[in-house]
DNA sequence: TCTTACGTAAGA
DNA sequence: TCTTACGTAAGA
């Protein structure tokens, strides 16, 4: 540091100043104690506030405020801000130094949102960390600051209770949550909040949205973002419930329905426990559909496809693509 | 009825 | 070859 200060001094900018040297120590010696770092405390010190005082006072500007600025640059091309219209943002996650970077963005008045852009990373698997609200709430994470016996007692949501009621299942039953509680978010993703108020546009339908499309995207996997799963699906269940012979093949995940959707598994339900011998799907995953007795679920999925088709089309033009982690 | 564990299909 | 997870049988 006291290198940089010694190069940054008021002179070499060229500008007069209103530096006063403190008696008996003119700038040039300054400029040699900068040189021969081990003097005295108190004479440094005191460099140190004259430069302060005259950054201060305005009588120039600070050498590196443009490089500041330079940095503090959006990277989007948009002069809009990237999710203007929201209160949320979906992030996948690194390191746990993210966090803190999050709730400096959110709690401070500092909001812009390419702060949080140039800062933030890819995502990491499972079982970090969720220091915000949302992790206690709405996701039931083994790490999540809700003790061991009360997040089990949150999972024993019985899947039949809302199970066939109408493609809730579990994943239904955290929809309640009003904060971002419009879906169930999985711990791999950050939500960060921006504070100001929305111009519309609901966070849960915003993230409800962004899930969709990841669901989807994840679902397809190489087939791509078309959005046809879902019916393609539908027409695999029809296929193997009325085939017959050929109904031994394995169903497969409709991809729409809100446990499906979740990404990432509870790392605490019982399946998820057993991973090793029980070979299942964490409970909170386990697809709607599956669930239920082979049988005729065309038009519900066609349904639920068509909707979150919407959702698509509506966010499609605001919603960077970001990267998902699925453990 | 629910949970557990195993076989194994399917995809990476 | 490895991982994920569906289907199912057995046990509680």
């Amino acid at each position: 540091m006291s290198s940089s200060v010694c190069m940054e001094t008021p002179h070499t900018h060229g500008h007069a100043h209103s530096y006063t040297p403190t008696t008996g120590r003119d700038f040039s010696l300054q400029m040699d104690s900068c040189m021969n770092p081990v003097l005295d405390y108190s004479a440094q010190m005191e460099r140190y506030r004259s430069f302060a005082n005259f950054y201060k006072n305005g009588a120039a500007p600070f050498p590196q405020a443009a490089k500041i600025a330079r940095l503090a640059t959006p990277i989007f091309p948009s002069p809009m801000t990237p999710w203007s219209c929201d209160n949320g943002m979906l992030w996948g996650r690194k390191p746990p130094a993210v966090n803190v970077n999050v709730n400096v963005n959110v709690n401070g008045a500092h909001a812009h949102a390419h702060a949080h852009r140039t800062a933030m990373p890819r995502a990491e698997p499972l079982n970090v960390h969720m220091p915000s609200k949302m992790s206690a709430d709405n996701f039931l994470s083994p790490l999540s600051q809700v003790g061991g016996a009360e997040c089990m007692n949150r999972l024993k949501v019985p899947p039949q209770s809302s199970g066939s009621g109408g493609g809730g299942g579990a994943g239904e039953a955290e929809r309640g949550g009003a904060t971002f509680g419009g879906f169930a978010l999985p711990p791999g993703v950050i939500v960060m909040t921006t504070l100001h108020s929305g111009a519309g546009s609901s966070v849960a339908t915003m993230t409800d949205s962004a899930f969709q499309i990841a669901a989807d995207c994840q679902h397809s996997n190489s087939a791509s973002c078309s959005g046809s799963n879902a019916s393609t699906n539908a027409t695999v269940s029809a296929n193997s419930s009325c085939s017959g012979g050929a109904a031994k093949r394995k169903r497969k995940r409709c991809g729409v329905c809100a446990p499906c959707r979740r990404l990432i598994n509870c790392g605490v339900c019982s399946s998820c426990r057993n991973r090793k011998t029980g070979h299942q799907i964490c409970k909170f995953r386990k697809c709607e559909e599956l669930k239920k007795k082979p049988g005729s679920t065309v038009e519900v999925n066609t349904h639920i496809y068509t909707n979150s088709h919407i959702h698509m089309n509506n966010i499609s033009s605001r919603v960077p693509f970001w990267s998902f982690h699925t453990k």
